[in-house]
DNA sequence: CTATTTAATCGTAATATTTCAATGAACAAA
DNA sequence: TTTGTTCATTGAAATATTACGATTAAATAG
């Protein structure tokens, strides 16, 4: 137990839950944004912006790499960060469907 | 450690990560996903339609129930439950401008 | 009152996640 | 070469999550 059984689920139920897992984490929401806001790519300096430890942010940095949301450059002894476009309009096509359907026509029964 | 550091992050950053979490299981996307398609309110059929055992999906339903997504009105012997719509606009205005940010004018260094 | 049904809760086991100190690897600078 | 910088990886500890059997609680049916 305490493991997810993904093939209870459909591929498309299973790819949001994984898309959403990505920013499920208060570092993670805060690294994405940091991508987000900077039009020049970010290096070492989101373990400072952030105030957690080092191996702390790189593990974070590793999910998002694995998820392929970011992707970095070696740039001499430091790494670039920055979003993958790709595979963040993957995500936005993913999640946006299932966040914005259109309830209004819903009966609420409670 | 395996705890959280809240406390380093803003307010904006914990609720989108709080937020993500509800869906960032599958089977919580899969009991969202109905709750959103059906226009009469589900009961414990949640527990057939998934198929997972049912104090399983009552764990879910409670996470759900907590986080304000869903509600619950008892029914005779059953539970009937619903989207709360209020809530989830509320989650829709949080998490949407944090997906949809427009990243066409940022320039991709790596 | 006694089943029966439905769902919540308890207890527990298995796995996952979060965090960081310590270490290692790659490069730059002295 | 030695030293310092930057970041990844390893290892380990703490906590969280997922899952389910067993039980309980509440309502209904007979």
């Amino acid at each position: 137990m305490g493991l997810t059984k993904t093939e209870k689920f459909t591929d498309q139920q299973n790819t949001v839950a994984k898309f959403a897992k990505a920013f499920a984490h208060p570092a993670r929401v805060a690294i994405l944004q940091h991508l987000f806001n900077i039009d020049t790519c970010v290096c070492g300096d989101l373990v400072n912006e952030i105030g957690l430890a080092q191996p702390t942010i790189s593990q974070h940095l590793k999910e998002l790499k694995q998820l392929g949301l970011i992707q970095g450059n070696i740039e001499g002894t430091s790494v670039c960060y920055c979003i993958n476009k790709e595979n963040r309009n993957n995500m936005k096509n993913t999640l946006l469907p299932f966040l914005d359907q259109d309830l209004t026509q819903k009966t609420s029964c409670c």
